[in-house]
DNA sequence: AGCTCCCGTATTGTTGACAGCTTTTCCGGA
DNA sequence: TCCGGAAAAGCTGTCAACAATACGGGAGCT
């Protein structure tokens, strides 16, 4: 029910302590919009929700306000973290930066099987775009598998934890939100293929540039949409 | 006794509850090098040190782990987050592909009196770096502050956390473990300048191609030191 | 009527104690 | 002397109760 392809790529956990079973479970309430954003959080009724004390559940909301996912006032109480355009704009400017290094390092030092899997993932996102049209939800669950699949190729143990335990998560819920931008679905998919020929040949400085150029293309697309609502009044500027 | 100019960069707060002081002191410790890299932490004994129950140190000890300052084992507690070459090496890469964007951002944005700012404090470093010559200390904290007050100029909520509340702690706790790279002081204050200098244009591209070539160049000087050491034997490679 | 002040209520912040796991130590045997 | 195992000590994980603060409503004053 979780994603697509292969198992999980993040730190998931079922097991452990009860601080972690509740910070993954509520990690994942509030990426699915069980509980949406901008929405108070009582601690109480979320500790009777999940069963445990209050203890472990503060702490696993520091960490997820840690994580940018809820944000804490002191007294006041904890709140789902809440969207606008120009978070997410902001948040394509640094998956832009990050992710075109970890595409040059992963190109660098993927090996040959690794290689080979994204180019597999590539077929079957296509094999499956055509089969329910428009429908985005898939190829966009694809489309941050692809991205976060290359982060780990990385190998980076520094860009890694940023764009897959924060960043992935992040984007998960806007795209839960700010849905159906599918629009690109195609073109993105001819930009993946080049990304990985680029890294298939070793070469990491173009597979870097195509990878930024990617990303930076899929924010105007989200600049551009977002001045059409500014002008039609259907969201505050802010 | 912190900073070298102005006041404080990050999020610090000496108020509030009682968790989040304790984070503030803890981080404080850890990066001033009281608790060694890798050394085991004791609960009662740290809770007993800052006055206060195991409940607020505990989220404290959450927080520090989200940050990669400590890591935490179930069961087994929690230990200072021990260094390598290697994984300061990776943090360079990181640095690299978020302060270019950074740079980037800040050269477009910036007011004029910011850049002005900037200029100032390059004007500081160049004034006191003759005065104690190879007092690297000094300069690496100058050095830092600069890079982070760019990173606040990029004013991009994404990328400002991770460069002044993650990384940034970071790289202050390996400037105290593995001293003395100030060798590269002169070249690297030219460097400032230019970066600034584009900046001044807002040539946004171009002042992030200085920065990343400034960082690139820092992270190289570290890899001959971290190759030269393991030739003589002098660190285990791993 | 509207504003201010005050009090009750609910929620957050904090504490101390209990339960389970890990490690250490100590003792007996080879 | 060295090794193995069991008990004990210490630590982490968890809980329920206490204290302090913020929110909501009503009375009283202007």
């Amino acid at each position: 029910m979780s994603t697509v392809e292969l198992g999980e790529l993040g730190d998931e956990a079922t097991t452990g302590t009860l601080a972690e079973q509740v910070f993954f479970r509520l990690r994942e309430a509030i990426v699915a919009g069980e509980l949406q954003p901008g929405e108070r959080i009582s601690e109480p009724a979320l500790a009777g929700r999940f069963g445990v004390s209050r203890g472990p559940l503060r702490e696993a909301l520091a960490r997820l306000a840690e994580r940018h996912l809820l944000e804490r006032t002191t007294h006041l109480g904890a709140r789902v973290v809440s969207l606008s355009f120009p978070k997410l704009i902001d948040l394509y400017h640094a998956r832009e930066a990050l992710e075109g290094m970890a595409c040059r390092l992963a190109a660098e030092r993927a090996t040959p099987e690794t290689l080979a899997a994204l180019e597999g993932l590539l077929d079957n996102h296509e094999r499956r775009a055509p089969l329910h049209e428009g429908a985005a939800y898939v190829q966009d669950q694809g489309d941050l598998d692809f991205h976060f699949r290359i982060a780990q190729a990385s190998e980076n143990p520094a860009l890694i934890p940023i764009l897959c335990d924060q960043l992935y998560h992040l984007m998960r819920l806007y795209r839960r939100t700010f849905v159906a931008q599918g629009v690109r679905s195609k073109t993105a998919l001819r930009e993946h293929r080049a990304i990985v020929d680029a890294m298939k040949e070793r070469d990491g400085p173009f597979a870097e540039q195509l990878m930024r150029r990617h990303i930076a293309k899929a924010r105007k697309s989200i600049e551009d949409l977002y001045a059409a609502q500014l002008r039609a009044g259907d969201v505050k500027e802010e």
